[in-house]
DNA sequence: ATATCAGTTTAGAATGATTCTAAAGTGTTG
DNA sequence: CAACACTTTAGAATCATTCTAAACTGATAT
């Protein structure tokens, strides 16, 4: 616990009751994908109950410190990922399935870029059915 | 423009004034990316004012015959598309900006596909900055 | 320690895209 | 032209997210 307040301190974040909770339960080392409604969900489960303003604003500022990655798959909610290496995911809407792609995925075949752009990520997201 | 009547009867919608200028606008041959506000402002431009509720309606009627893909690309608003071949996006959220990726894209080195589903798409988007 | 202050949390209101409701209008068919 | 199912629409509702402003708390200096 220790760890999370240097963890938190080392990101210019402030260790505050409502970020070490949230923290520790993002980062105990096994790759999360949450929704703010999850994690709300989920700290409640294990009796901590914190409001949904600060899991969002708390979400936002791991996110701004690069602890956390963003991921639009659906239009009606905003997933936060903590796995913050480059990759993709296998994506089921219908069932809210989303398991990470680690493997190195090559993508062949991209034409040249638009003028005056710059490529920022490659993202690729397997849909699956059924 | 009675063009536009048979292929809204050829997909089971009746022709009505709305649905024909919407689809008018939507399929004069050139690939679009709308999103109902979008296709709002279009139409208003023409002084075609259709309700919202109707563009709504009428998209995802489109939608539902195929006649358009949707994409989520921001958690903000839904994209539809014209352009209802397989293809690639390259994408700006900061600028709104989308242009199709219609060249054949290879993605090589994906992991076996999780037990007891199927791939349903894979979809890439390629992220631009600047 | 204690005071001080910037940074944080929170309830509740606001926002905004989208969906819903239910009433009025219209295309189709006989 | 009658009859009816399908459509359109204004306005209300929904719901994830953001905003506001007041109360609270971690950090820092004394
Ligand atoms: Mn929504
Ligand atoms: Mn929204
Ligand atoms: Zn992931
Ligand atoms: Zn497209």
């Amino acid at each position: 616990m220790n760890d999370i307040k240097q963890f938190l301190r080392s990101n210019a974040l402030r260790p505050t009751k409502q970020r070490i909770v949230i923290a520790g339960y993002l980062f105990d080392g096994t790759d999360k994908h949450v929704t703010a409604e999850s994690l709300s969900t989920e700290l409640a489960k294990r009796k901590h109950i914190i409001s949904l303003a600060t899991i969002y604003n708390t979400l936002h500022d791991f996110y701004e410190n690069g602890l956390l990655k963003k991921l639009t798959l659906s239009a009606d909610r905003v997933y936060f990922d903590t796995n913050t290496d480059d990759h993709h995911h296998f994506y089921s809407e219908k069932e809210q399935f989303l398991i990470d792609i680690n493997k190195n995925i090559k993508v062949n075949g991209l034409p040249k870029t638009p003028k005056n752009k710059k490529i920022n990520k490659v993202e690729v997201i397997v849909h699956l059915d059924k």
